[in-house]
DNA sequence: TGGCGTTCTATTGTATACAATTGCAGTCCG
DNA sequence: CGGACTGCAATTGTATACAATAGAACGCCA
């Protein structure tokens, strides 16, 4: 979009993805104008777009909060993310050119070099993932799911996902990748599927073991 | 959202559908307004949602026009919708309760009824149809889903499809939904998701065997 | 005559002022 | 003391004016 309403956008995002409001919290838009030094209007925009996302809710009225995702939410973003990805995974399979795949496996190199040190570089590692599922993405060739899918990524849940990975789980997504990237190469869209589906799903469960059930410790 | 723009989503949805304006045409914002009775600043939200919708797109440097989709596109719609309307099927299955179905089932004798009798009752199938599967989406309690799935139940194609039904079609519809309620009634998930599953894919077959291969005529 | 640049116009983006609505508080009556 | 009503304050919704930007048309020069 614009530039002040993509500027209120970013700024509103990070705000709240920084933790500084808690969920649930009440924003008003006049709030939000100053946080993003945009007047109400680009703000407007921003919020509907964040409202799409379902990082903020309007609260039986009209009001503005920060939305507060129960487990079942999450549980059901993962499952719905996994669904889709998968399709967009054996879409991808079918269109895949020999450019995309290099690039795949030009992406995947960075990402694998980045955990495979003794501190894993997790900013490098997110980024070059988020390239990479971007990519397939692409090459599913689905406007559709190319504007359901983002929705269901959040940041909010990967970045925290990745914080709790175990360097043997990051190494593990790299494995993953390659795998997806043999399934591409041999143009085979059921395998591709299953693997993207078992690598969303293993993150699944990598994030709500470490989140869920803390009373256990 | 508010009255002004949801007079405007209303009118310019309306506008799209009714065909005044083909796939591909320009429209500005301004005629927009023309057209609701609105000021631009409510008209703006109203297309903001429909460009979620994808009945409107912004074309390359934010000039909106009327969205065209391609077979592969409708194609691609109704794949996602089998997909997602059946994973909401399964949960219904789970969180079905006494009211709701009873409910399904007084809405699904109004269905019935529209479509057994010498003139079927299209206005009222479509309606009752839609309370149905609305009511089904409801039970599933799944705000992600409440809000991806309208995105691709989107009116034209449920119309266009409505229309190309041959009667037995339409109360094959209602067979269906009687299958529905039987898994719902025996809260057997995997039953009520296949009977969904089918459901959508006979129409999408109904849809694009009576709408493609117009030269085969 | 064709390609390029420049101006002009159509269209979208932003700010601000004002209208309408909703929640809240204080008060009055039972 | 409780509950409902009324008026005020906070918030969202709408219109309009203006700014920025992208497209088109025109003319200039090679």
């Amino acid at each position: 979009m614009s530039r002040a309403s993509d500027r209120a956008y970013r700024k509103i995002r990070s705000f709240i993805l920084s933790g500084e409001v808690r969920p649930g919290m009440q924003l008003t838009e006049e709030r939000l104008s100053e946080i993003s030094g945009v007047s109400r209007t680009p703000v407007r925009d921003a919020v509907q777009r964040l409202e799409n996302e379902m990082l903020l809710v309007r609260s039986a009225s009209k009001r503005l909060s920060v939305a507060d995702w129960s487990n079942d939410e999450i549980d059901e973003m993962f499952t719905l993310r996994a669904m889709l990805e998968s399709h967009a995974t054996e879409r991808a399979a079918l269109r895949m050119d020999a450019d995309s795949l290099r690039r795949l496996r030009e992406i995947n190199e960075v990402l694998t070099n980045s955990v495979n040190r003794p501190e894993p570089d997790i900013t490098t590692f997110l980024d070059a993932n988020r390239q990479f599922h971007d990519l397939i993405l692409a090459c599913a060739q689905s406007p559709r799911l190319s504007k359901l899918l983002p929705a269901l990524v959040e940041q909010p849940v990967v970045n925290r996902t990745a914080n709790q990975y175990s360097q043997e789980d990051l190494i593990q997504s790299g494995t993953d990748h390659d795998e997806l990237i043999a399934a591409f190469a041999a143009k085979d869209q059921v395998w591709a599927g299953a693997v993207m589906t078992s690598h969303i799903r293993r993150a699944f469960h990598s994030f709500s073991g470490a989140t869920r059930n803390v009373v256990e410790d």
